[in-house]
DNA sequence: TTGTATGCGTTATCAT
DNA sequence: ATGATAACGCATACAA
């Protein structure tokens, strides 16, 4: 794969028989002050234009922050088969907290790179430390894990979501969840608890489903059926959810993996003429912005999310800063939010959140 | 505000009267290789860590990835005040479009750098070119457009959703959305429209509100009624709705400015004993993945974004190509979408869209 | 009106 | 076992 042969001020010099500095000033503007030639000014300006003449933006950066006093570079790393709303929400959390008066003297910025799961190897700078001089790094699959267990990344790395040896990580207890999922749906007098999830599988994908199956065939003496979406999307949680109701097996309680996923469940139960919480009880997770608007109110856990990625940054800037050195796990706590949707059986009455 | 000082190299040497080389073969574990000794491999690693020393990045690349082949930087650059799904969705498809064939040749690393709105002015590097090579400029506000007008950015730029002058952008028009869900909700029986919307307003907004008014006032004969919420989430369209209906106002019509303050919004009228579409009808606008799949499944115009995005982004590696050079607009259709939300009236036979 | 030289921080090559 | 030096691409002070 032939990539973008970069050209040069140098070789424009040599093209034009004009030395690097006349172009280097004529390309910033500077024409006027250095009093260079109309003539030459056009010349110059043509042949970048022509020849796509665009900066080397390291070189520049070397030349204009120096004095002691550059960004350094923070990197977010994610398989483009992470949840959407990630990306947005780790940086914002990272600009965020970089304005905050104990990180105020942190001079960042921010990249993203973004890899096939299972392919983090593939990323450039990854082991090499020409990219970044720390990463946050989230949604690999075990695959990806696996590398990185056996390579070593140089610089500070915080890993959201996932543990992997000798990294710092921040993680909710998401086995955990899933058993409380169980218990819940059990609580609501479901004795046919159904798990719908995404055949894209995490490390904490899994250990929600794990929690559940454990838990959910303990309590309600039922294996509990398993439904695999093909994403995390509404669609793919309303395609699920309306074959599996076709098929006419049993169901009376619901554990999503994600909120997205329960919302599309709640087309499927209610084209199907069945009510929620009356006929399935159902729990999502994510605390998703909609999730206390939808009809009925979606009983779900915290929005792990936001505090995951706020205590991945804060992780991230500590061991920036020094204050940490050791790889850190940092277990985020996760409470379940309950609301209309398992408003049933002995767990009716419960506080309701909304 | 004092920033960080960055430690070089050189720095790390004279402290400890250890060359430049030795400090960065060590640094980079080519100690044996190098055959350093134990002794001075310690005092390094040690020293290095004490002093909180961070690579810059930029010489490192400058040095890795010379020989006529860098990545260029492309920036994405948006208010902290955007609707979240922004960043991601619009870095997802700089990374998804840029792995085209047309595009692969193009190699290239994103950064993201946020502002409050109303001081793009203050990003680092906007006007010297010192941070990126291109640029994808979203949720600025009028104050922000204005010095963007009036000052000039070298590199290749694209605007998201708003019109700067001698810069290219990818717009949808706005003011045409606005007008027709106006006729849309008329042709669905409403008399008492009422349009809701953020205090956070973008030319996109202004432009849809205005579209709005115009057309609403002309068919019903009454000057739509105007809620404003505090932002873009769920959680203000609830609130501002509720408000507004506890007033006891007249409404029989609900034009909101993004579908999450509709999502919002149905909440409010449901507690309140109303039915949507029968007292209140509802259009959206943005078509989010959730819309089709809450009860009843709401009417929208198409997720603008989406297209806006990828259009965006192939502008701009287009002016990377050469292949466009001067500015240019691109005007992203917007078709409504109908679903149940506003099935009344005479306009109850339309095709529904699920 | 334009060119030469220097240095930003880093790594690799070559000396010693 | 370690140091000196060149070069990456660029912008600027200074020279011509």
């Amino acid at each position: 794969m032939e990539k973008n042969k970069q050209v040069t001020i140098r070789q424009l010099s040599k093209k034009l028989g004009v030395s690097i500095s006349t172009i280097s000033s004529v390309l910033n503007n500077r024409q006027e002050e250095r009093r260079i030639s109309p003539e030459t000014v056009k010349r110059v300006q043509q042949a970048a234009r022509e020849i796509g003449y665009l900066p080397n933006i390291s070189a520049r950066m070397l030349r204009s922050y120096s004095s002691s006093s550059y960004p350094i570079t923070i990197a977010v790393l994610t398989s483009f088969q992470a949840p959407l709303p990630l990306i947005s929400s780790v940086i914002t959390t990272l600009q965020r907290v970089g304005n905050e008066a104990e990180y105020k003297d942190i001079n960042f910025n921010v990249t993203v790179d973004m890899f096939e799961a299972g392919r983090v190897k593939e990323l450039p700078g990854l082991l090499d430390g020409t990219r970044f001089n720390a990463a946050l790094i989230a949604n690999t699959i075990p695959t990806d894990d696996e590398f990185l267990a056996e390579n070593v990344i140089s610089s500070p790395v915080v890993f959201i979501g996932r543990d992997i040896p000798h990294y710092s990580s921040v993680k909710t207890v998401a086995h955990m969840t899933g058993r409380q999922a169980a218990d819940i749906l059990y609580s609501s007098g479901s004795r046919n608890p159904v798990i719908l999830y995404s055949k894209i599988l995490t490390q904490t994908t899994i250990a929600r489903i794990e929690g559940f199956r454990e838990d959910a065939e303990k309590l309600s003496g039922n294996k509990p059926v398993e439904i695999v979406a093909d994403g995390f999307t509404e669609k793919n949680g309303y395609e699920a959810m309306k074959n599996f109701l076709d098929s006419g097996e049993k169901i009376d309680g619901l554990y999503t993996i994600t909120d997205s996923l329960a919302v599309g469940s709640y087309h499927a139960v209610k084209k199907k003429g069945l009510k929620i919480p009356d006929d399935i009880a159902v729990i999502g997770t994510g605390d998703s912005s909609v999730s206390p608007y939808i009809d009925p109110p979606l009983s779900t856990f915290t929005r792990s999310q936001y505090n995951l990625h706020e205590e991945a940054v804060r992780l991230l800037f500590k061991q920036l800063n020094g204050k940490i050195s050791m790889p850190t796990q940092v277990v985020v706590p996760v409470m379940p939010v309950l609301r209309e949707s398992t408003r049933r059986g002995s767990i009716a009455n419960f506080e309701i959140d909304i």
